[in-house]
DNA sequence: ATTGGCACTCGGGCAAGGGGAGTGCCAATA
DNA sequence: TATTGGCACTCCCCTTGCCCGAGTGCCAAT
């Protein structure tokens, strides 16, 4: 009861203070919410939630704002859902339905994602490592050059060229599409390994240095390090808060330029929506913001995620469902491939 | 004489003003560069530079800054050939010397460019338009989708997916690859139309709308609206210049968003360095930015753009040369392929 | 054409002061 | 015990006024 009322007010705090983005009194509060008590009674419960660490004051004599904590418990126990309106989720699918292949909907993805939450959008491409082998192919540019095409399931196309250690005829080449294409179709990118490595041994000598390169650029490829490739969007609203991070946003910019970091930030992600606040972002450049993430795959199993970076003081329970949805509509796509 | 020394001041003012950021008055011209007259000289000298419009003041009793118009002449007549350290060509060649795809070649690219000028790089891959099919692939993904892939001479590899009219058989697809293969390699995409469509007419009349809308989607592919890709890089250096746009930058930073504004940067390059400054560039959100362009490709055609978007207030020589030296290895590498 | 001298202008920095929003505490009340 | 009105207090922030100095334009002299 009096619990109930303490949180509604964090909630109240929350809710002003991301809409106004200035700290929030006492008496704003009994004027904007119908709390139904007087603004000395709201006085008190948000000394306790200062004490408690919920709510914190820029300086004497100021309104109070969230702290990470107070998001936490906003995020966790105070946000309700927030469905989409019928005209978002139709934008959203129009928006989708007209891609012509993977790239189009990776940089569709994201250009939605960031107007629709009006921050940074992140999708990552579906990961090699979890889908079967489509199609191989080898094209012989030189006697000494190849290059190799991997399709996979996803709609994912990996290219390299393999510099030969020998001269191969075009026979040579054709009959090596034949094996790989017979061992690696239908096969786990992961799996490629064991499934190839008879290949070289079976080739004859004078064939096996070039058959070894091409097999191991194949590994090189759906190795799961440099595999990884994350678009990301929408940055000009960064430019919008540019006084909202406590820092300047320049470290931001460089954080989020480094697939490394990206990387780190949709690594974890699982089917659920997650949320990262603040300090509890892994990356110390990024303790400043907001991470909202999710998975999307086909069926049960996630292939990659998508997610947004924005102020801690975000909308949570607006960018969750938007998050949420493109994610959807992603794995709905992977499914009618 | 009189207007050699002029041109100096201009020229002490454009240098000043670049590194310093903060408006040139006389008696620091007088300081730091030996032109061998008095600051009243210098006076004079600046009154009649701004009367032609070259530099302009702030405010009254303040340094002068130059205008768009004093960059123009500064780069035209003013700024001689800097030439790159070896450190700076080494670092270029070993940098790019690691790249296993275009797509890496790319990345990297644009990553060096920003990291050279500080600035905005970008970097647009090879047209197809200029380039030569060196293999065509279809892969039947169900009895009703085929997957085309394009690839060309300068190491692009276009995706489409294909809806079909009507049923086709692996035979079918077999045999339409044969002769896809046949018709088209070897040849400019843009001449694809003209060599394909006798293929739709050849076709039995069962086949024939399965065909057309295979040659369609190459079509599609290769049309010169869509073919377009211009990633950028180094966006976190326009926060170092956060004051410097007279404007805020988040316009820029959208502007830079907009592939179909890229492009329109990059459109008109040619061999040589381009500047545009301020005001000269075709962009309204970016006129207050300046961009230094040139093209690369095989030989004397150009098949693709690069460049950087900085403030009018930047190190024309120095970019003008990092530009020109990344263009260099670009072509180069297109050239070993 | 160049120079030294001089009056003038204007922006930016600094201190002082008032207004106002918001707080914490206390005594009164249901 | 929880709530409330009242009140003194604190500090931020905006405004005002002021001075300083950099930089200019002009002029008379060379």
């Amino acid at each position: 009861m009096l619990e109930d009322r303490r949180l509604a007010v964090l909630r109240a705090i929350v809710e002003d203070y991301v809409s106004t983005r200035e700290p929030v009194g006492s008496k704003a509060i009994v004027e904007r919410h119908a709390l139904g008590v007087s603004s000395a009674t709201i006085r008190n419960d948000m000394a306790f939630l200062e004490e408690e660490g919920y709510i914190a004051q820029p300086h004497t004599s100021a309104g109070r704002i969230p702290t990470d904590f107070g998001y936490r418990a906003f995020v966790d126990r105070l946000s309700g859902v927030k469905p989409l309106s019928s005209a978002e989720r139709r934008a959203i699918s129009d928006f989708l339905a007209g891609a012509v292949d993977l790239d189009d909907v990776m940089a569709r993805s994201v250009r939605l994602l960031a107007q629709l939450t009006r921050q940074v959008a992140l999708v990552q491409y579906p990961s090699l490592v979890q889908s079967t082998v489509l199609h191989i192919e080898l094209v012989r540019l030189s006697e000494s050059r190849l290059l190799l095409v991997l399709i996979a399931d996803t709609g994912r196309v990996e290219q390299r060229s393999i510099d030969l250690p020998a001269a191969m005829t075009e026979d040579d080449v054709t009959s090596l599409r034949a094996r790989l294409v017979a061992s690696a179709i239908g096969e786990r990118c992961s799996d490629l390994g064991d499934k190839l490595t008879p290949l070289v041994d079976a080739a004859t000598p004078e064939l096996r240095p070039a058959v070894a390169a091409v097999v191991a650029s194949l590994f090189e490829a759906t190795a799961d390090t440099v595999e990884q490739r994350i678009v990301l969007g929408g940055t000009a609203n960064l430019a919008r808060y540019r006084d909202s991070f406590s820092i300047s946003l320049e470290p931001v910019l460089e954080a989020l330029e480094e697939q490394v970091v990206l990387l780190r930030l949709l690594g974890e992600v699982s089917g659920e929506v997650t949320v990262r606040i603040g300090h509890e972002n892994p990356v110390e450049d990024l303790q400043g913001t907001s991470l909202v993430a999710t998975g999307y795959g086909r069926g049960d199993s996630v292939v990659a995620g998508v997610g947004v970076v924005g102020p801690t003081h975000m909308d949570y329970p607006g960018t969750m469902a938007s998050v949420r949805a493109v994610a959807q509509y992603l794995s709905q796509i992977l499914d009618e491939n």
